[in-house]
DNA sequence: TGGACGATTGACT
DNA sequence: GTCAATCGTCCAA
């Protein structure tokens, strides 16, 4: 089993974080099943941005974005969708990088019923990921380098293969340049 | 302790 | 393009 034991390549700010991470696969193993994804679309975030839970400091539920690098931060918003953060930056920082959206590569038909739905739809976008991963709040807190859920570390892109403009659905500090995707990817989220 | 508001999605006009 | 669903979190009072 390939897994991570470090995160140093993680210990750095969530913009770079986010970038690194693009090309990186994520692996969750659930009922028997490996599913395996790559990690398309990123949006960075820390305790300077007014759009990131940290903002305000150290919580109860984002407590895991304080944790260091490596630790999945689950949260459950719109009384009905859970998304997954990768935490970056040091402990004592609150910094993280947003999922948005991943390309099945392997166990994809486990992924299109836990959706319910066929094509690029059932992990373009950060919900919708998360589903498809069967991830939901017990994960939160995670340490990315141990079953069921893990991260595997993929060679940086070329800076060309990745496109950045500004993130998804925050009304707070909505013209910073904080989202990350591989230019041309299908499963990039659309709104 | 009440209430506004979300790092979203899917259904509908 | 517009809008409802649905509930945990946070802050003002």
């Amino acid at each position: 089993m390939s897994t991570n034991t470090t995160f140093e390549w993680l210990e750095t700010s969530a913009n770079v974080a986010a970038k690194r991470l693009l090309g990186c696969e994520l692996v969750r193993e659930v009922e028997g099943v490996r599913l395996r994804v790559k990690i398309v679309e990123t949006e960075a975030y820390d305790q300077t941005d007014p759009a990131s839970h940290t903002f305000g400091g150290r919580t109860a539920r984002n407590n895991t974005m304080f944790l260091g690098a490596g630790h999945l931060y689950v949260y459950f918003t719109y009384g009905m969708h859970f998304c997954c953060n990768i935490s970056c930056g040091s402990e004592g920082f609150g910094s993280g990088v947003l999922i948005r959206a991943a390309e099945p590569l392997e166990g994809r038909d486990y992924m299109e019923q836990q959706r319910n739905v066929e094509g690029v739809a059932i992990t373009n976008g950060p919900a919708k990921t998360c589903q498809a991963l069967g991830i939901d709040r017990q994960f939160d807190g995670h340490t990315l380098s141990s079953a069921p859920i893990w991260l595997v570390r993929q060679p940086a892109l070329p800076e060309q293969a990745i496109t950045t403009t500004t993130r998804i659905g925050i009304s707070k500090a909505a013209s910073a340049p904080r989202r990350f995707y591989i230019t041309n990817n299908a499963y990039v989220s659309r709104r």
